[in-house]
DNA sequence: TATTTATGATAAGAGATGATTATGAAACGG
DNA sequence: CCGTTTCATAATCATCTCTTATCATAAATA
């Protein structure tokens, strides 16, 4: 019985919790037959069954149930324990990250760097969507911790501010020789939901200026080199578009709006994993300089 | 870090209590050179250094004592947690078992019995040594768990009572038929610490009948053989006595005295172990027949 | 009902893990 | 200086654990 090791419990609370091996499997990855091993070690080891089949499921036993229920916070409060005497250097497993694209370019090469370099045991899984997705897939446990710009509240969810970044008005050379806003531009953006969709019709109104169209794009790269390529005008974060107002393909072509763009993580509210609380601890010293 | 198993903390845990690897080795019956690889597992699954070499001993580092008193709880209760949903099924380790030779007679094959059918991965070590002795050895660590004659009281132990057998004095044959205690006879028994001593003394006061002389053996079979073959009296446990004087070799020579023979389990009071603590706990199930 | 899909079990082989024995190096004690 | 104690290291072996491939059964679907 000695030989139960945290992975062990790691497995059958992730059965618990998902349903089927083959689903703790994936969550862990590993295989289904390694999931099937592990189930048999522990009770092999303790010398009875914690599942039962259920037509192609399986369920747990009433001990299994029992097992998991008294099992778990202890087990976390050991992970928990030995991750913090170690600082998290000794910390394992896989986290998926989840991120705007806006907040990628802006956060995650530093986190993943930090993550890298202080737990070198941890792997990462990264997606980018957009935002509204990137909750959705947050609350559904598909991601574990996600970047992403604008406020968001939900009571499910755990934020944290990790800074702002200032927005420019932008177009390309072309159009801003043209006389910029002197005339009605066509304006990109971000799709509707996207914070970034909402900073440009707050700046359009603020400013008043009129757009000729609004128009967006899934992608901020391609949003870029359609706007340098005089297809109009966009509201980005200045960091994102610095180098080529430095090379003169795009140009500022009104004053900078007050409104910054935020960003924040965010974790599901009713998170356990220490790994998972840890790095949200931690992003909130990256401290994004605002530009 | 998900790979370090209970046996992981157990073995950090008695390397810090007993302050040596080779005697914590010993204590787990394994290597020393096992216990090396193991701190060594740890070590490298935290990323961090546990114990320092001090002179030819290891100490450990202020992190290994804060691993070691963190975890401990933890450990225990998750080991207390395990072991308490496969009923101890699952136990398993080694138990070491003290007792007085009187007391083995009477308890230790019924409870030997009952461990190896309850928890068949508990390995067992009895050593049988005098009364004394034995609470020396618990106390020290040596024992874990003992059986003994006599009330014992010390707040460092805690006991528990499992049954009394009726005493007998009994003679050989010959030392009957020549009266027994009509003239003085020599009187053996186990040495003066024993209960066995107090028992013949309290005997002899309150039968009011004389010794000519009392002799002790630390070896209770020896010591029927003496008394069978002429050498005098003693009082016995009945039941130990019950087949010599069936066959005729032994006779009783007076009243079974009032008072007899008390066991007892023993454990320290500050016992931790799960499987210690439960042994314990059963062993108020033995019930020995008085005779 | 027949077919497809989902879920686990099982088997074989490769690699990692952990234990043992034998031996070496360093520190301590006389 | 020599013997003892303590831990490290190396070689070897057994066991454990993972992966891949395949099979059996149950549920869903046509």
């Amino acid at each position: 019985m000695k030989r139960i090791a945290l992975y062990h419990l790691e497995t059958l609370t992730w059965i618990a919790r998902l349903g089927t091996f083959q689903a703790a499997a994936e969550r862990l990855h590993t295989t289904q037959p390694a999931i099937s091993a592990r189930v048999r070690e522990v009770e092999d080891q303790l010398g009875i069954a914690l599942f039962r089949r259920e037509g192609r499921r399986m369920v747990l036993t009433a001990r299994g149930r029992l097992l998991i229920d008294s099992c778990e916070p202890l087990w976390t409060g050991l992970e928990q324990a030995l991750l913090d005497i170690s600082d998290f250097a000794g910390a394992s497993g896989m986290i998926r990250i989840g991120s705007g694209e806006i907040a990628a370019a802006s956060c995650l090469p530093a986190f993943i760097q930090a993550v890298e370099r202080d737990m070198p045991g941890v792997s990462m899984e990264v997606e980018l969507d957009l935002t509204a997705r990137m909750l959705q897939l947050l609350l559904t446990g598909a991601r574990d911790l996600v970047f992403l710009a604008g406020p968001v509240a939900s009571p499910n969810i755990r934020t944290q501010p990790i800074g702002a970044l200032h927005l420019a008005w932008v177009a390309g050379r072309a159009v801003a020789q043209a006389g910029g806003f002197a005339r009605p531009l066509p304006v990109w953006s971000l799709p509707d939901p996207s914070p970034i969709h909402g900073a440009m019709r707050d700046a359009l109104a603020q400013q008043g200026v009129a757009a000729r169209s609004i128009n967006s794009c899934n992608n901020v790269r391609t949003l870029v080199e359609i706007v340098a390529n005089g297809g109009g005008a966009a509201v980005l974060p200045e960091t994102m578009v610095r180098g080529e107002i430095a090379s003169g393909r795009l140009v500022e072509i009104l004053p900078r709006p007050d409104r910054m763009l935020h960003f924040e993580a965010a974790i599901r509210a009713r998170e356990q994993e220490p790994l998972v609380l840890e790095l949200f601890r931690r992003t909130a010293g990256l401290q994004i300089d605002p530009g």
